[in-house]
DNA sequence: TGGAAAAATGTAAGCGGTTACATTTTTTCT
DNA sequence: AGAAAAAATGTAACCGCTTACATTTTTCCA
């Protein structure tokens, strides 16, 4: 908010009022709704708006209209490519409906999540985008409670209270293993973010596991390293599993970045991608195209999910109280990191 | 907006007070000031806060004490990793101080942008957080007029009537020339981002110009390009380039990605890097230096920038209406795409 | 042309807090 | 113990806008 008191007072509706000697009420109107104000007046006041060089305080609009024209996220972090780059498209088509986007991130802990979640509604936001389901029973309450119109993102299950949109996280790694599998490899490792509070990455582990026992392998035999958000997390950790299980033929990580610190590990190493080992990621971020080997992963429309979000969200707002769920489809993207055996 | 109005009435400031048998006053000065209220009411009411459950409306609080506690950025893109990171940190200080963040995204627009930046300001942002310092003098009045806190980020030039956090971009990108003709080479050329509205652009591109004049090469020589963000668009440009000037040695591009396009587009060609050619970036985003061959480029701490901003920010907030300019260091990552001739 | 209906405009009560100032209570000190 | 100072609390105006309802003006039609 301005600071300007002394000379440069910033004009409010009642200056504009005065000066095109007319009711703020009036003013009100020509802004909100010009045509339930006769054309001559509204020139008057136009002229009045433009003269001053008034612009409506959105805080004082907010508080009497009790709508802030705000959407809150909480997402883990920025620093993951495939957030931004949702959430870039979530604010342009945001925008594009006169919103603004009020961000806060939660760095994947659940009480910070739980904090800014509050934090934004008491800001009044009048939507808000998470990502993903798991969160606290009480959490749901409270945001039911205050009625807030709430969208769940890059994750898609039936049967949940909150509408989404997002592509089914198992089902898409179940067919990367499945690919996996099929090319002979029978020596499974995957390295996945921590699972606690993060259905993403469950549900993409619990894909791999699901095309392990379809294809008559035990799920029990998947040598499974938990690690946070990183390339040198992957790293270590890729090292960890070759420790661990050192006739691996293929580590699969529930995303690009821990895939490509795995892949560096495996060249400072000395093991060849994908000669002696395949490696796999998800989301297909730009680097998984460019690394080298190319790396293969899964493909998810990032954006489209964020633009698309966006405008469910707004038909949320403007009444559509429990919108049908969007699966986005996911494909994968085969490079040189996979190999066969 | 909480839109609960039928059955569960969101509490405000005057229920509490009623239940804890106090006046408004006193329980706002809990909450604000809770030493200036004695320790037996205090208990009181907060039992009642927690009781009902209030939170209080950051909305009625903003228009009654002309402040938001809201900074607002407006950045370019998210999708360039360069200020998803720097904006994260940014985040994560802001809210270690109370502040939330507003987002806005300007697409290398100036007109979005100037609109951007006026609609925070009409939402109450209370201070501001801007790239670079190409706009409008008319949008410099705005601000002053408004008196809104204002830094500039990503630049860095003495004699600017806004306070900065950056660094010297033609500096920074002189040094790299500097190398990169030390090592033999003398048909440079550039690709860049366009330079309109981007002095980061701008500087970089005259550090490389400055280089070649000290080195006695005639400016004029550089091969220059111009081309929006995006890895695709390095690669086009890069074959602009060396349809231009089949005999350039190395191109440097501006950033990292049109870099990664550079290296990707000369792989189709068959050009070997950096045995046919040298090519460098600028950021050192991740990628950088995971690419085949590593890529060489000027490192800038962008976390640090954008954390040191918001101290900064805040710092001007509490009254500091002039903070010393703050220039960051950068340094030279040489890796393998820069070769010797 | 007069009067009802419709359209335009005005009045003023909020929205939910903060805070200057007034009042009451407690503490301190002679 | 009583008065003055300090601390705690209360009262109510105000922040800048929206909007229900009241009032005035215009339009329309018998």
């Amino acid at each position: 908010m301005s600071k300007a008191i002394d000379q440069h007072p910033v004009p409010t509706l009642a200056d504009v009022a005065r000066r095109a000697n007319v009711s703020t009420a009036t003013v009100s109107r020509c802004l909100n709704a010009p045509d339930r104000v006769v054309g001559t007046t509204r020139d008057r006041v136009m002229r009045a708006v433009a003269e001053l060089g008034y612009a409506p305080n959105f805080v004082a609009r907010a508080l009497a209209a009790k709508q802030t024209n705000t959407v809150g996220a909480v997402i883990p972090t920025m620093e993951n490519a495939v957030f931004a780059r949702g959430i870039q498209a979530f604010q342009e088509e945001l925008v594009r409906h006169g919103k603004t986007l009020l961000i806060a991130s939660s760095a994947y802990q659940a009480d910070l999540e739980e904090e800014q979640v509050r934090a934004l509604v008491a800001r009044g936001a009048d939507a808000l985008l998470l990502i993903g389901y798991d969160r606290s029973p009480e959490l749901y309450d409270f945001l039911s409670k205050r009625m807030v119109p709430t969208l769940v993102a890059w994750s898609y299950e039936t049967d949940r209270s909150l509408p989404a949109i997002g592509f089914d996280n198992r089902a898409a790694m179940a067919e990367l293993a499945r690919l996996v599998i099929s090319r002979g490899h029978r020596n499974l490792a995957c390295i996945s973010a921590p699972m606690a509070g993060n259905d993403r990455a469950r549900g993409r582990v619990e894909g791999i596991q699901q095309a392990m026992a379809e294809a008559g392998l035990s799920p029990d035999e998947l040598t499974l390293v938990e690690t946070p958000y990183g390339i040198e997390n992957g790293e270590v950790a890729f090292r960890q599993v070759m420790a661990q299980a050192p006739d691996t033929q293929v580590v699969m990580c529930v995303n690009d970045v821990l895939a490509l610190g795995a892949l560096r590990a495996a060249r400072e190493i000395g093991l060849n991608v994908p000669g002696d080992i395949s490696i796999t990621g998800f989301d297909d971020i730009d680097i998984a195209m460019l690394a080298e080997p190319g790396l293969t992963t899964v493909h998810v429309p990032h954006r489209e999910m964020g633009r698309r979000a966006a405008g469910m969200l707004i038909a949320m707002l403007r009444g559509d109280d429990r919108p049908e769920s969007v699966q986005l489809p996911t494909d994968i993207r085969l490079r040189r990191s996979l190999g066969s055996l």
